[in-house]
DNA sequence: CCCATCTTTGGTATCGTTACCAAACCCTAC
DNA sequence: GTAGGGTTTGGTAACGATACCAAAGATGGG
């Protein structure tokens, strides 16, 4: 409407850039940017994007033509330094996103923020610790309110309150020996337990077992609940059975794939997560097929839901627990601890139950 | 080693807040924090921690271990202001992050943006255009130096060069038109061609579509894509068979339970992607168990791959394309165009092709 | 012993934004 | 006409970090 005086000369436009000659490399326009083609302050303008308190309409105008003729967008982290107001993120570090079980934790987690108003920032791990540390390292330099892990486990000096310069931490899904951290777990050793036993309740005795490494806690709770059940029964473990580090799909596969070359193979599986419950299923399904598609195979204990697990061949029981949730829960404690006091409460430890569902016994 | 002459007050910590009087509310420490705990200048902090070229071996083990003391992590956002660096984020607005295919997608760009030393920032639209416009203010304003997103489609307002202020653009999986932006595209229309295709030589004749909405460009063009196969094969389309719209898995399902429910159901059903796919074999399957196991259906075809489909009771096809490849290849595009000169180049649009996967027929 | 050179250190200004203050302006009412 | 109130506007400083410059200290050669 209002037209524009247009000194339309970017700032910075006229003097060629005496270090290097670069060509057009895209710099924002800025307030004064904004400023000087509508021909106000800055000022105005920042009260203007601000919303216009105490700024005559007509001038409000001519500043969204400018801001509009620019494609300016107020630089929000320049903002919020001055406005000393957090920076609207909580990094998110999971091991690997392309497993749906932490997608759909990252989405539990980005839920919650959504309602706080923040941002997440995610980055994988790769189960790599040193990877975790720069990680954290580039979450806390990007001021990050707060943070929710899923520790690779092994060293744990980066994720001490110290070394965090206070940044408030949730650890979710795996304990950490000796960090003093809010936590959430599943009820791994009750979950295990309980699906193990449904087993041994069906009659099995040759149950493997499928998980991954001893090192994370995880590893560590499912296998006891495991062995304490067979205890419970009675029933020996055989070692031949029991195969533990895989930590994808192609490498639980090959696993399944040796435990029913066996002499004497399995007649149930425990698997103790997502990823070993598929390899193990693709081992029987490429077995299903050689054997020109007779459905059968060992029965099957998932620790973590998937998809289609009703559409299986084999009988299969379902350790369940909702990740999405677990996500939703790490994110709550993380958010009551970043509300002001909240600091000061004393770490706690969430377990969260899981529900034994027996899709086909 | 070296002790430290501790004035071990922060700044802020003496003089009782005025305004508010609420507690500990972590601030984090700054240069100036630790250049008072070390006894020197912020500058000498600011050179220690950027390498340490030119200060005294014995003041920079000061300063580290006020750094140490401290907790202190370079303000990474008020650095880059200064140093005029990008934010080195770039922003993914995916529809939905708990959809494996997304998620794989973000993982693709997540890998090739940290090959740049670049972390991405996430944020689901929900399939909803104001969400989108949303995210995109938002990503603009913690100054991405680039976007890759999945369009909501319908108005595109908000993605035109002038408003995004120049910040470069990548459009993934779906075109938009009259936005003016790289794209990366399946072969949407070939592929479900082919796979159609495969299911009339197979010798069915009444199939079934089941789909996302007519209005995003994926929907409009697989829909294409079949229906030019029943046209070459002289195939009448039957509108009772074709359900558009279904965003989750459970409406899929819902639809699928329908087309099962016909006097005269199909013998086929054409999935244009995941959630409906999901969706279809979720009610085959419910139906299975009805009838006491008898694994049968109708056949699928299925576009986009998912995990086991070796081990589904019906006969499946797949059209087959990477997400994460298709993520790699969207932030390989938007990479170049944020390098030196990028900007300049016309915009491209890349087709990715698909495979035919026949798992069983 | 002094000047030249190099290393070490600190002061100042700046990135983009806004809080705060002060000045200019507009009204109304006496 | 002017004092008193409100509204509108711009200047200045500051958020946290560092580029740049200048000063101080160390080193060495004559």
């Amino acid at each position: 409407m209002a037209n524009l005086n247009a000194h339309g000369d970017r700032a910075g436009d006229g003097k060629p850039s005496p270090t290097s000659s670069r060509p057009t490399v895209h710099r924002p326009a800025t307030v004064k940017d904004v400023a000087k083609l509508a021909g106000v302050s800055p000022m105005t303008v920042s009260r203007t994007i601000a919303g216009g308190q105490n700024v005559r309409p007509e001038i409000q105008a001519l500043v969204l033509e400018a801001v509009q003729a620019l494609g300016y967008h107020r630089n929000d982290n320049a903002r919020r330094m001055r406005v000393n107001k957090g920076s609207g993120l909580v990094g998110v570090a999971i091991t690997n996103l392309a497993n749906p079980y932490y997608a759909s934790f990252a989405l539990g987690v980005e839920e919650v923020a959504a309602q706080h108003g923040v941002r997440i920032i995610i980055g994988s791990t790769g189960e790599n610790t040193e990877r975790e540390r720069q990680l954290v390292a580039d979450f806390l330099g990007r001021q990050v309110e707060g943070l929710v892990l899923v520790p690779a486990g092994g060293d744990s000096e980066h994720l001490q309150v110290q070394a965090l310069g206070g940044t408030p931490l949730v650890l979710a899904s795996r304990a950490l020996e000796g960090v003093d951290a809010d936590t959430v777990l599943v009820d791994d050793t009750g979950g295990a337990h309980a699906g193990t036993s449904a087993l041994l309740k069906a009659g099995h005795r040759r149950i493997a077992y499928l998980g991954n490494a001893a090192s994370v806690s995880t590893g560590h709770r499912r296998y006891a609940g495991f062995c304490r059940a067979l205890e419970d029964y009675g029933v020996p473990l055989d070692p031949a059975l029991v195969k533990r580090g895989q930590q994808d799909v192609e490498a639980a596969q090959i696993s399944m794939t040796a435990l029913l070359d066996l002499e004497d193979p399995p007649t149930a599986v425990f698997c103790a997560n997502n990823r070993n419950t598929i390899g193990a299923l693709k081992a029987i399904g490429a077995r299903v097929q050689e054997r020109g598609g007779i459905a059968t195979g060992p029965a099957i204990v998932s620790f973590d839901d998937f998809e289609l697990a009703e559409l299986m061949p084999v009988p299969i029981t379902i350790i369940d627990h909702d990740a999405r949730q677990l996500g939703r829960e790490s994110a709550t404690l993380l958010f009551a601890r970043m509300a002001p006091g909240g600091a000061i409460a004393a770490t706690r430890e969430i377990e969260m139950p899981t529900r034994l569902i027996v899709v086909r016994s």
